[in-house]
DNA sequence: TTGACCACGTA
DNA sequence: CGTACGTGGTCAAC
């Protein structure tokens, strides 16, 4: 007997009436029994998602976890056990009685860090044994990490448990899944999911002798239109939307890559793949994507065309809450820079008025000047409101240009919640200072990521704050799209959860930012995804 | 079969 | 000469 397991959630049950900080290797293999079982953990310490955040990088099994808490170098964690000939002679060189979870050496014996020693215990007292050790180390492991974290900053503590929490609630997403109204969603789909040739014709009759051309392949459509008269460098929409008066198969062309999009990613195989006889749509989740920090979803839950949005509707007798983030961007770097005279202009409902005011400029002018200089972007008519942003913000612009230079230089950096970023990612390609151009990506990812991921912290911070204090009326986050948040609740308890959903970002935001800078979000109780906001 | 590239959806 | 992600198509190299 290895474990008892309706015997160990039961346990699990009742301790959670205490809402401890359980600690464990990662949420997916830990949380997602739980969560199956209908337990919905309150406070965690994830180890791979700290150990993400504090040494940056996806790898963060317990092999490598271990050894960064433990200070040991990474690259000489063992690799996994690949059950060759060779490990089986050292085995029988070394028979069984080697019961110690940690090698000589520091590092964890890699067939624990794979999760087979655990498991392959002779006799029950054997294997519990192993348990314990495993959870001990798992312990110590999670130790170190708080140790090194608080090192870092308090701050950094406070991000792990978001982490963890929204590593839990990845694992909720995946299993409750996106409710939706199959028949709207197939209305929309099935006009295009006809036979391709059909859509193809379309755009084809505008190019007599042409009727071949395989409008999936850029180079053949670059020909068709040259044939036409329209020579373009490449067939990206951007491109053909230049030409749309040019002739009538440009607007063909671009209205069959719409609806080509839909039958081909969204048609009816992926509704068949993706969504349950529950009417849910279910993908997989991550709570802290490599670059940006931020959840990312698959089975097109993060990039769902506009147009099947009114397909994704509350289950009768519920309601959705659906809240985004206005400005999220700018304020996060009022926070971040700790720029007092920013942190003012976030007292407004729109952020961007004040800081017109301030430059006396145009409001248009204004917000294209913070994006170009939080994006990098030069083109426009940004310039000259761009050295009024130097004059009045001096302290939040040079925290955008530290990042900058750093990741021209190669170095890592940290986001605001102690995120480590790596900017030396390009170097397979060519080492830092060989090309300038690479160098100043470099910078601009950097520039980039401080903001898009102290972003998706007070993201996951604000989630985290819904997810606990909405459960108790039934209400359920059934997606998390980067500033925006999809709550499933019963009807009679919408407006108290909208209310809450607000509180919440409030309270995460507060404990978020040592000022006061005002995050704002649009709130509304919604049936479909697709109605309009406010 | 795999990886590069294009293209495009979302934020 | 904003960044990030996931997905599906074609094509060339296996």
């Amino acid at each position: 007997m290895v474990l008892d397991l309706p015997r160990a959630l039961e346990t699990v049950r009742a301790l959670e009436r205490e809402r401890p900080r359980w600690v464990w290797w990662s949420a997916a293999e830990a949380a997602a029994p739980l969560v199956e079982a209908g337990i919905r953990p309150a406070r965690a310490w994830d180890i791979a998602e700290a150990h993400r955040i504090l040494c940056g990088g996806w790898e963060a099994g317990p092999g490598v976890a271990w050894a960064a808490a433990h200070g040991l170098p990474s690259d000489g964690v063992p690799g996994a056990p690949t059950g060759d000939l060779f490990e089986a002679a050292i085995a029988l060189e070394r028979p069984l009685a080697d019961e110690t979870l940690v090698r000589a050496d520091g590092y964890l014996r890699p067939d624990a860090a794979a999760g087979t020693w655990q498991r392959a215990g002779t006799t029950g007292q054997h294997s519990d044994d192993r348990l314990l050790a495993w959870a001990d180390a798992a312990l110590e492991c999670a130790a170190g990490q708080r140790e090194r974290a608080m090192r870092i900053g308090p701050r950094v503590v406070s991000t792990v448990h978001a982490e963890s929490a929204a590593a839990v609630l990845c694992e909720e997403l995946a299993r409750d899944g996106l409710p939706v109204d199959r028949a709207a969603l197939l209305a929309l789909v099935e006009p295009l999911s006809g036979p391709r040739g059909e859509r193809d014709a379309a755009v084809l009759r505008h190019a007599p002798g042409r009727e071949h051309t395989d409008l999936r392949n850029p180079t053949q459509v670059r020909e068709l239109l040259k044939a036409v008269g329209i020579d373009v460098p490449s067939t990206r929409k951007h491109v053909l939307e230049g030409f749309a008066d040019a002739h009538p198969i440009v607007p063909a062309l671009l209205r069959w890559r719409r609806e080509e999009r839909i039958a081909t990613t969204y048609g009816l195989r992926w509704i068949e793949e993706h969504i349950g006889s529950d009417d849910r749509l279910r993908g997989r989740w991550t709570a802290c994507d490599g670059a940006g920090g931020r959840m990312t979803a698959e089975a097109g839950l993060h990039n769902l065309p506009a147009a099947l949005r009114a397909g994704v509707a509350a289950h009768p007798g519920h309601a959705l809450v659906r809240a985004d983030l206005g400005q999220i961007e700018p304020r996060v770097l009022a926070v971040v820079s700790g720029d007092a005279a920013f942190a003012q202009a976030t007292l407004a409902d729109d952020l961007y008025a004040p800081v017109a005011a301030r430059l006396r400029v145009e409001r248009p002018i204004a917000k294209v000047a913070v994006l170009a200089a939080m994006y990098g972007q030069r083109s426009g008519p940004a310039g000259e409101a761009l050295r009024g942003l130097e004059r009045a913000y001096p302290v939040a612009m040079a925290h955008l240009d530290r990042a900058y230079a750093a990741g021209t230089r190669g170095e890592p950096v940290r986001t605001y919640g102690g995120r480590l970023i790596p900017t030396g990612r390009f170097l397979t390609t060519a080492p830092v200072g060989a090309d300038p151009r690479l160098d100043a990506a470099r910078g601009r990812f950097a520039r980039n990521a401080i903001i898009q991921g102290a972003a998706a912290e007070l993201f996951k911070a604000w989630a985290a704050t819904v997810r606990a204090t909405t459960a108790d009326l039934g209400a359920r986050i059934v997606l998390c799209l980067h500033d925006e948040l999809l709550v499933h609740t019963p009807a009679e308890h919408a407006d108290e959860v909208a209310r809450r959903v607000e509180t919440a970002l409030a309270d995460a935001a507060r404990r978020w930012s040592p000022t006061p800078v005002r995050f704002v979000a649009d709130t509304s109780v919604v049936q479909r995804w697709s109605e309009a906001k406010g």
